[in-house]
Formats: C-alpha cells, structure tokens, sequence
DNA sequence: GTATTATGTCTAAAAAATAAACTTTGCGAT
DNA sequence: ATCGCAAAGTTTATTTTTTAGACATAATAC
C-alpha cells in the first residue's frame, strides 16, 4: 500500500479573508477593525465573524472598548495563531513541491515487498 | 491613500480538493479517476463535482470511455490549468512574504503628497 | 434635542462543499 | 441464462461556510 499523502492543510486559515487578517496580525503589532477593513477590502460583517472565529480558536487576542460610535477593537495575534499560520504556510510551500507518485507506483507497492 | 495590495487569490484554487487535484495532475502525465480519489483520500461524488468545475475553468482536459462498471475516466491538466496553478502559487508565496504598512504609515499617505 | 455618522454585531440569503443515494453495466456464481 | 454483486461515476439533497445588508448604539454637529 502506498504511503503517499498530501500535507494537511488548516481550513480555518484556508480562507481568503481569515489567512489576510492573520498575515496582517503576524506583520503588525496591532490593528484595529477599521484599519483590518481597509486592508483585507472586505465588508464590515464578514470582517467581524472571522475575526471571531479566529478568536475563538485561539489565534487572536481581541480587545473592545466602548460602544457604538466610539467603540474601537484591537486584535493581536496570538502565539497559538502565529504557529498555526507557520504551519499553514509550511504545509502549503509541501504542497506546491509535491511529486505525486505513478499510479503503477502504488500499485507496485500496494502488493509488492 | 495607500497602495498596499494583498495578492489576488484564485478562488477556483483555493479549495483542498481542487487543489490536491491540480497538483496531482501537475506532476503526472495524466491520472484516472480512482487513482485521484484514492491520492486525494476523496469520497466519488465530491471528486466528480470538483473535477467538473476545474474542466468548466478550462484546467482539465478530461476524457470519458465506457459506461457503467466499465467507464473510465482520465483527467490532464491543460496549460491554462498550470499557468493558474503557478500563479495561485506565486501569489500564496507573496502572501506569506507580505509586510502590512502600519496605519500611521498608510494615514501619513492619505493626506500627504 | 434631533439628525447624522462611525463602529460593530446579528441574521438572513447565497454559494460552496460534501456525502449519500442512485444509475449503469460487467462479472461470477448457481 | 439469470440473479445478484460490485465498480465507476453522476445527481441531488443536506450541511456548512461565506458574505453582505439590516440593525443597534452612542458620540458629535447643528
């Protein structure tokens, strides 16, 4: 049997706008939401459920102060989340290197030796 | 006003499957069906849907013989499916390299010359 | 004091991913 | 020969995810 296999590939940093604010994060000591939403070009909602997606995983330190108009949210990444990014991009740069084995291959070794 | 750009993410390549699909055919010559779902440790239906989409993109050439217990199902990719695959890769490799401008920085331009 | 605007969140709609059920047909046992 | 089983895909329905638009809150301007 083969012993071939892809690299694992982290969903939750497997998506446009959460792997954007992650590299921003790991780039930046702090950003705050407004400034994530200029960058990353996304729309205030879809900003705000990945950030707390995100949080809730563990990747970023997330801190609010006031409310409605003044209100202001920090984020910061996390070791946690920097790793997980290390290892995303490992696995990607693995991915992209990747020689996939001959069928025959496999097949030989599914009953050879 | 800032210039700072994330890389532009192919979405069509930016999903498990489809990719592990690409980077599979990349390497190889060609590759049936079974072999795919076996390497991509995918179930057949998935692998149908996404094979699909990638032939509608114009990635893979996929060519059909035979019906029932007897089809057989070879996919290549196509040259527009590599130049895709080595842009997503070129703009991932960019993504990870990116260094975001802090906000001062990208302020300091808005109102300056 | 009322309107307006900035900052976020919530929620509903759209899109995508996935798997389970279905189809077709060759092959083997009886 | 025929009945059932298995292999190779496809279709479709379910679930999950993504996304954006409506909503809430409160400060500031008038």
């Amino acid at each position: 049997m083969s012993t071939f296999k892809f690299p694992v590939i982290n969903p939750l940093l497997h998506n446009e706008l959460r792997l954007k604010i992650m590299v921003a994060l790991d780039s930046l000591e702090s950003a705050d939401f407004v400034y994530l939403c200029q960058i990353t070009d996304s729309t205030r909602g879809n900003l705000s459920v990945q950030i707390t997606t995100l949080k809730e995983a563990g990747y970023l330190e997330v801190s609010k102060s006031g409310l409605g108009r003044f209100s202001h949210t920090v984020c910061r990444i996390t070791r946690k989340g920097h790793d997980a990014l290390k290892a995303y991009e490992q696995g990607l740069r693995r991915m992209f290197e990747q020689r996939v084995p001959d069928k025959d291959i496999v097949e030989a070794k599914k009953y050879g030796q």
